[in-house]
DNA sequence: TGCTCAAAGATAATAATTCTCTTTTAGTAA
DNA sequence: TTACTAAAAGAGAATTATTATCTTTGAGCA
């Protein structure tokens, strides 16, 4: 995925296309692993530097208000974002904070099934996602 | 539910019966609506007016790590408590804060079917649970 | 009834995030 | 290409949630 990409879609939302937005967006999206404000700061520090934590929240913000990030909830006092906007559900480990994606069309086909016959009654859905908690096993822990 | 089945609940735990604790512990349950540490306090100022934040928090975590409260995964920067233990989701509402419990015993009969089948490589699930994110119809909040 | 250790209270410290203000710059139009 | 301008970035202070430290209190137990 090309700084390119990363440009226009910035562009297609109306957002000016600034290098610090580039980087913070291709920093989520490269990193992969949902990563926090700060691992964000670490990742760009050497092409920014200089690159202001204010800038950092303010841009993570607008990008979620844009529809271009999603903040991935979990349970400790520090927000976490993700790149990927297709329906997927997150592995949450209850030792490390790790939280990797997983995606199942067939187990989406059976909830939107399900959900599509009985309603919410109250409640109009828009997203429904699974938060699978467990462990990774040590040996299996894909960091790339 | 009487105050004497939350004294009882900690002396299970081991954990020694204080009026901060069974008054924390009871003010998740009656609130009901996933409190924050702020709600609590709030609750419980009448009977309750000098407890420090400190040891709200200190309760809170202790009734956690002693699996009496759930924490509930939201993308805000405030942690919410659940004194419900038994399996079951949560509707998000995008524009309020309002977090509301969701039971379906079908439902989770099919993901438990789904996932005895088709194994995570991998990760060892502990946890399943849906977050369904949307809106409520105003007129449909119970609030009691 | 008194001991003792764990818990509560008070308050300072920390960490994540937001705010305010000044400077810079991307986009646009002369 | 240059100049203009609104929006964004930077710097740093402020705020908020949470945690830590230290002293005092009190629950459980001999
Ligand atoms: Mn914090
Ligand atoms: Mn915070
Ligand atoms: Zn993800
Ligand atoms: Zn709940």
């Amino acid at each position: 995925m090309t700084t390119e990409y990363f440009r226009e879609q910035l562009k297609l939302k109306g957002l000016k296309v600034t290098p610090q937005r580039v980087a913070i967006f291709e920093a989520v999206a490269n990193l992969r692993n949902h990563p926090t404000a700060d691992h964000i700061i670490d990742y760009i520090k050497n092409n920014h530097p200089n690159i202001s934590v204010g800038t950092v929240y303010k841009v993570l913000d607008s990008l979620v208000e844009n529809q271009l990030l999603k903040k991935v909830k979990n349970e400790k006092d520090v927000m976490r974002y993700d790149a990927i906007l297709q329906q997927h559900h997150h592995l949450y480990c209850s030792k490390t904070d790790q939280i990797e994606d997983f995606v199942d069309y067939e187990l989406d086909k059976i909830i939107t099934d399900y959900f599509s016959k009985k309603k919410i009654k109250g409640f109009k859905v828009k997203e429904i996602s699974l938060q699978i908690t467990g462990e990774f096993n040590n040996n299996s822990i894909h960091t790339k």
